[in-house]
RNA sequence: GUCCCCAUCGUCUAGCCAGGUCCAGGACACCACCCUUUCAAGGUGGCGACACGGGUUCGAAUCCCGUUGGGGACGCCA
């Protein structure tokens, strides 16, 4: 069977990171077996539908590097199509057109609550009656629906799932305006597109009874069903906007790198024995959609900010330069005032866990530091620091070449000549710099101050110094 | 409320389908120590779970039933 899944996502927002995980799964499993993905849209509901949302979805996929081999196939292309599938279904008698009013089915539905039963539509306009109810305003078409037996799942994740078409009622397959719905849209798309697995997520299990009911009435083949478990919040709820992120394009834009979201992505909900970091071709390899978790999963930043961290230190340099050039940009930042962005990676690689965070702490190389960080200052700007801060002053102005080892050297033999430990002259050396008492290594944290800011920040040190001593 | 699903460390999970090798393994986080010019990175060690109750069995994390808890669905949204 050649295998071709789908992913189907109805543009009414950003790609939420669970669509992005079942986008991934869908794109795994495709690529795993050498089939086929393909990439539609729902957007039958033109009221929420937005361009906007269209774009933000693809943005999202093909930065996460998941690409897709057909489509965009977009739903609201093929009305002609769904309304002549319609037609088939009312002419079998598989559908019939409903008269019944908003109002009634409220009422309806408001009653059933009451009574603790399945808020579903009685079936008033199933035999053919009840056309005086909503006067001349065009029907709506429901999918008449089996009464008795049931339908049974073979999930290729959850098992065997069994539902009793009792339990099920006659859904709206056309509204009144004649746009079909989701239910139908789906079943028709996925019949034309002969997709042989739909991997989609778990909020779509009491879906698909219905959806295996149209696809028996249009004499559709059975695909594979797979329905992936949830992400949830730290609070064991859904992702919600409330929690942060929740868009993959938020996730950039936290400083996250597309191949640690779709390596945790991956390893949330399924895994491989204790492996933890997978590239692209192992989770090819290995991925089965049988081996995806059936429980819902809570969504953990901490993990994912480390396996970010990995893909940090690992990465190509010459792949985090733009990356790391657009955080600059959005510090106001000006790249070029600073050393070459490949040092800079190099650099912070090992203490930056996310690429905002090495932006952050890069701030140093680019733009003089505002005020100093009080408390370091107070503890190493002090009185005995001026002399240490002088003598390495002189010894750096005088250095031929402002590279790692001499900076090295040259802070190491001016701590030794005044007979200091590194750390007395390393600390206010870093303040005066940076501005804080947290840096790279002395010599790297020279290195990409540079030689005329490091000088002139020493000299402003050791006037702030000055300034302490004068005042006290 | 009704229907459907789920249930191993705080979190992601291995083990479960083919019961014994599991007084339950790995990872993140956390704690301690080591390294160290700061912060990191790295190294070592530690803390920490089979939801509960029955049953089947010589033996259950693993199979069955129930309870509890959580999630999802119940739209002329998708």
């Amino acid at each position: 069977m050649t295998v071709r899944t789908r992913f189907a996502p109805s543009p009414t927002g950003d790609l939420h990171i669970g669509g992005a995980r079942t986008a991934l799964f869908c794109w795994l499993y495709a690529r795993r077996n050498g089939g086929s993905f393909v990439l539609r849209i729902e957007d039958t509901d033109r009221e929420r539908s937005t361009q906007a949302s269209v774009a933000t979805i693809l943005e999202g996929l093909s930065w996460l590097g998941l690409d897709w081999d057909e489509g965009p196939i977009y739903q609201s292309e093929r009305f002609d199509r769904y309304r002549e599938e319609i037609r088939r279904l009312l002419a079998q008698g598989d559908a019939y057109y409903c008269y019944c009013s908003r109002e009634r089915l409220e009422a309806l539905r408001e009653a059933q609550r009451a009574r603790g039963e399945k808020p579903r539509y009685d079936g008033r306009c199933r035999s053919g009656v009840g056309r005086s109810e909503r006067g001349d305003a065009p029907p709506v078409v429901r999918f008449r629906n089996p009464l008795s037996r049931e339908v049974v799942v073979e999930d290729a994740i959850k098992g065997r799932i069994a539902f009793a078409n009792a339990e099920l009622d006659d859904f709206v397959i056309a509204r009144a305006d004649g746009t079909p719905t989701y239910n139908f849209t789906v079943v028709v798309d996925d019949i034309d597109l002969e997709i042989s697995h739909v991997i989609r997520g778990d909020d779509h299990v009491n879906n698909t009874p219905r959806q295996i009911n149209v696809l028996r009435a249009l004499g559709g083949t059975e695909p594979v069903y797979a329905h992936v478990p949830m992400i949830l919040a730290a609070d064991g709820r859904r992702m919600s906007k409330r929690e942060g992120a929740q868009g993959v394009e938020a996730f950039r834009d936290l400083g996250y790198l597309p191949d640690a979201i779709v390596n945790y992505l991956a390893r949330l909900g399924w895994s491989h024995g204790d492996q933890e970091v997978f590239s692209r071709d192992e989770l090819i390899g290995l991925f089965d959609i049988a081996d995806v978790n059936r429980a819902a999963a809570v969504f953990d930043f901490e993990k994912l900010t480390w396996l970010n961290q990995h893909y940090i230190q690992r990465a190509d340099a010459a792949s985090l330069r733009g990356p790391l050039r657009r955080e600059l940009e959005r510090l106001a930042l000006d790249p070029a005032e600073g050393p070459d962005l490949a040092t800079v990676i190099e650099v912070q690689r090992d203490r930056a866990r996310t690429l905002v965070d090495m932006a952050a702490k890069s701030e140093f190389a680019f733009r003089d530091p505002g005020a100093y960080d009080e408390g370091a200052a107070k503890k190493h700007l002090r009185p005995v620091a001026l002399e240490p801060l002088l003598a390495v002053r002189e010894r750096l102005a005088a250095l031929e070449a402002w590279e790692a080892e001499p900076l090295h050297a040259a802070v190491a033999e001016t701590a030794e000549a005044l007979d200091l430990k590194l750390g007395r002259l390393a600390q206010p050396l870093r303040v005066a710099l940076t501005g804080t008492a947290m840096s790279p290594s002395i010599e790297k944290t020279l290195l990409l101050a540079g030689r005329a800011r490091s000088l002139a920040r020493i000299d402003a040190a050791c006037d702030h110094v000055r300034r302490r001593a004068a005042l006290s």
